[in-house]
DNA sequence: TCAGGTACTCACCAAAAAGTAAGTACGGCT
DNA sequence: AGCCGTACTTACTTTTTGGTGAGTACCTGA
C-alpha cells in the first residue's frame, strides 16, 4: 500500500504518462528539479507553496519507482537528501514542454491569476 | 457545484493544461474525438470499455465548458447529441501528443499491459 | 406487447487522494 | 535548557473522484 496502484494496462500512451504525472503536485516536482536541477527536500517544500511534507514524500517516492527522479541520501547529522530528475525524468519533462505552452495560452485566454512564487 | 471548482490560480502552464485533462477519461475522450472527428454519446461510450454514463456525461460537460468540445444538439425523436472538438480541443491534442510518445516509450519499456479496444 | 436504443439525471456509496497535526532522532545555536 | 532545522513517519480526517443502479420520455423493430 505504500506505492500506487498503477502501471496498470494502459488505454494509450497518454494514458500511460498521465497515470506518472497524476498528482497535485507531480508536474510542479518535475519542473522545479528541471529549473533547478539538484534540491534538498526543504527546498522543494519551500519552492512549492502550500504542499504539505507528507504529499511531498509520497510523490517524491513514487517518482522515483516510476524512475523519474533520483534519490540520494547523505549519511549525514543535520540529515540531508538531494533530489534529481533522471533521464526519463528529464524527457518526461521535455515531452511536458508543449502542454505547458498550450497551458499558459489558456492562463492568457481565460485570464486566469498566476500563484506567486519566488525564486 | 456542478461544474467543478478550476480555473483557480495556476503555478505554470502545465497546471494549467492539467486541470483541463484531469479526470479519469479526459484524455482518452479527446483522442476518441480526434480519431474519430465527430461521435455521438453512445458511440464514445462503446469506445471508452470501462467508463460509466455519469462520468461520461460529466467529463464531456466540463470539457464544453473549458472550451475544449462543441455539443450539438438535435431535437430529434430518438435524442441524437454529436460531440467535436473545437478549435481549442484539437490544439490540445495536439500539445499532448509528445506526452503520448513519451508514454508509449515507458509502455514499452516497463511492460505494460495495453487495454484491448476494439475500433 | 415488450425489449431495446436514444441521451441523459438523480441519489447513494465506495475508494482514492489529499490535508492536519503530531511524533522522531539528532545536532547547533543561544 | 529550550528552540530551530534536517528529513522524514504515523494516525486520523476531510475532500474529491468515480462507480452503481435506477428512473425518464419517446420511438422502433420483433
Amino acid at each position: 500500500m505504500a506505492s500506487s496502484a498503477r502501471r496498470g494496462p494502459y488505454f494509450c500512451g497518454i494514458d500511460a504518462a498521465m497515470d506518472v504525472v497524476a498528482g497535485k503536485w507531480k508536474s510542479l516536482i518535475l519542473w522545479e528539479l528541471h529549473h533547478h536541477g539538484t534540491r534538498r527536500f526543504a527546498e522543494l517544500r519551500r519552492g512549492l507553496p502550500g504542499v504539505s511534507e507528507k504529499m511531498l514524500v509520497q510523490h517524491l517516492r513514487e517518482m522515483e519507482e516510476d524512475g523519474l527522479v533520483h534519490r540520494e541520501v547523505y549519511r549525514e547529522v543535520p540529515p540531508k537528501v538531494e533530489y534529481s530528475l533522471t533521464e526519463h525524468g528529464v524527457s518526461l519533462n521535455a515531452a511536458l514542454a508543449p502542454l505547458g505552452a498550450w497551458g499558459t495560452e489558456r492562463m492568457a485566454r481565460i485570464g486566469a491569476a498566476k500563484v506567486s512564487v519566488d525564486a
